[in-house]
DNA sequence: TGAATTATAATTGTATACAATCTGAATAAC
DNA sequence: GTTATTCAGATTGTATACAATTATAATTCA
């Protein structure tokens, strides 16, 4: 079964991940190999590989014997994927100052257009999407391949942060940080494009609710001094 | 068949991943997967799943139909690897600088000291290997777990640029930019570290004979002025 | 009734069987 | 003699069968 040019493994992969990005699937669900096969049509060796693929991408936990679910990213480790977001991207951004064409600024243009358009029609899944497919596409014009796909797997666990911690229908960027960073990036002024991406990514960080406790908390902890109290 | 308390893909991982950091499984070798199975003593369910493993690594490049080899990164892909490993090891050596107490002193201290000893007794491979743990482990002192994971990709990518453009037992590091780097971490100072952390890598970068031309080049290419001149 | 235990079903882990594809040598054509 | 072609063997891709483990329901015993 082949879709287009690519084999199925990855077609199925795609769809499974842009899921994912677009909240179809928010964290913790399960996903169970023989449900997974009967909507892509395919055998279980082909999904395992799957979720082989995305469990290492860390968008999806893959518990021994226990199955697959989509991953949960705790608040520490959502504050260290910016942390690495905002040293990666530093990197990106400058580069990318320096080498971008005419064509480069186009297409960059072009997305920003597109995720206006999906905030535009509340379109969160969309507008996530379209925001991390403009980081990577800073990144590509940086020229850095081993960077690019290192922000890929960033950029996909940032969207299930954004799916864990940003109340549901709210949207994460309706500024205009996006059309700043073309602008700054296309006068090929480093400094200012380094600034905007670094604050625009704090903004991010800050959007998401990280200060709130986790649903599944430990009672322990919860009635610690109502115990003590007694 | 369970070695230790890991799985016996893990550990299967580990080893070739380590044959690779080591050396004795040289860039372009075939893996085979029913040689693998022989060696390891399990099917070729779980083969498959390491090779699949290795090469989102990118130290086995899967050809599809075609089998597995052991990754033979270009010279371009190589600075590349130096590019990013410089942006995300500025960040991780600041860090550690900051966050370096007594014990990690401590235990870079040791590993520097195994390294000589490799270096001594020339033991290329496991100075190679070790090499790689010292850059590991300051990712570890600096604390962010994904610019850990994702420099582990670049060590391992790292190892094979050695492999490759290194001549057969000519060692890498004969200096001691490590001990210098302990010394400037342990003490705090963060600017110190990042110039040496930088000019470190750009040392080995250099060492790299990344200006020899392939030994499977473009035949067009060679005889191109020939050629024309007829 | 309620906790513990057992039995059963569902799910994952691994091995194997079979199909598809590639490699390379032998044969055929020029 | 060189280039095509064909066919056999080897290798990879996928599906399925079976084993091991976990989750759930039923049952037993206090």
């Amino acid at each position: 079964m082949k879709r287009g040019e690519k084999s199925s493994d990855t077609w199925i992969y795609d769809q499974v991940f842009g899921a994912i990005l677009e909240q179809r699937l928010r964290p913790e669900t399960k996903l169970t190999e023989s449900e997974l096969c009967d909507v892509f049509g395919v055998s279980r060796t082909i999904i395992r590989k799957v979720l082989l693929r995305l469990s290492l991408d860390r968008v999806v936990e893959l518990r021994p014997n226990r199955g697959a679910i989509i991953a949960a990213p705790e608040p520490k480790e959502v504050r260290e994927i910016f942390d690495a977001r905002r040293l990666l991207e530093d990197g990106i951004v400058t580069e990318a100052a320096r080498k971008c064409r005419q064509v480069d600024t186009d297409a960059l243009e072009s997305m920003s257009r597109q995720e206006h358009k999906c905030i535009d029609a509340q379109d969160i899944s969309g507008a996530i999407r379209l925001s991390g497919d403009f980081h990577l596409k800073l990144a590509e014009i940086a020229g850095n391949r081993p960077l690019h796909e290192l922000l890929r797997q960033l950029v996909a666990q940032t969207s299930l942060a954004i799916a864990r911690y940003v109340p549901a229908g709210q949207g994460m960027c309706d500024d205009d940080d996006h059309d700043r960073l073309i602008s700054a990036i296309a006068s090929g002024d480093v400094e200012l494009s380094r600034r905007i991406m670094r604050e625009h990514l704090s903004a991010c960080e800050r959007r998401l609710m990280l200060e709130t406790p986790e649903t599944h908390s430990d009672l322990r902890l919860v009635f610690a001094d109502v115990v003590a109290a007694q």
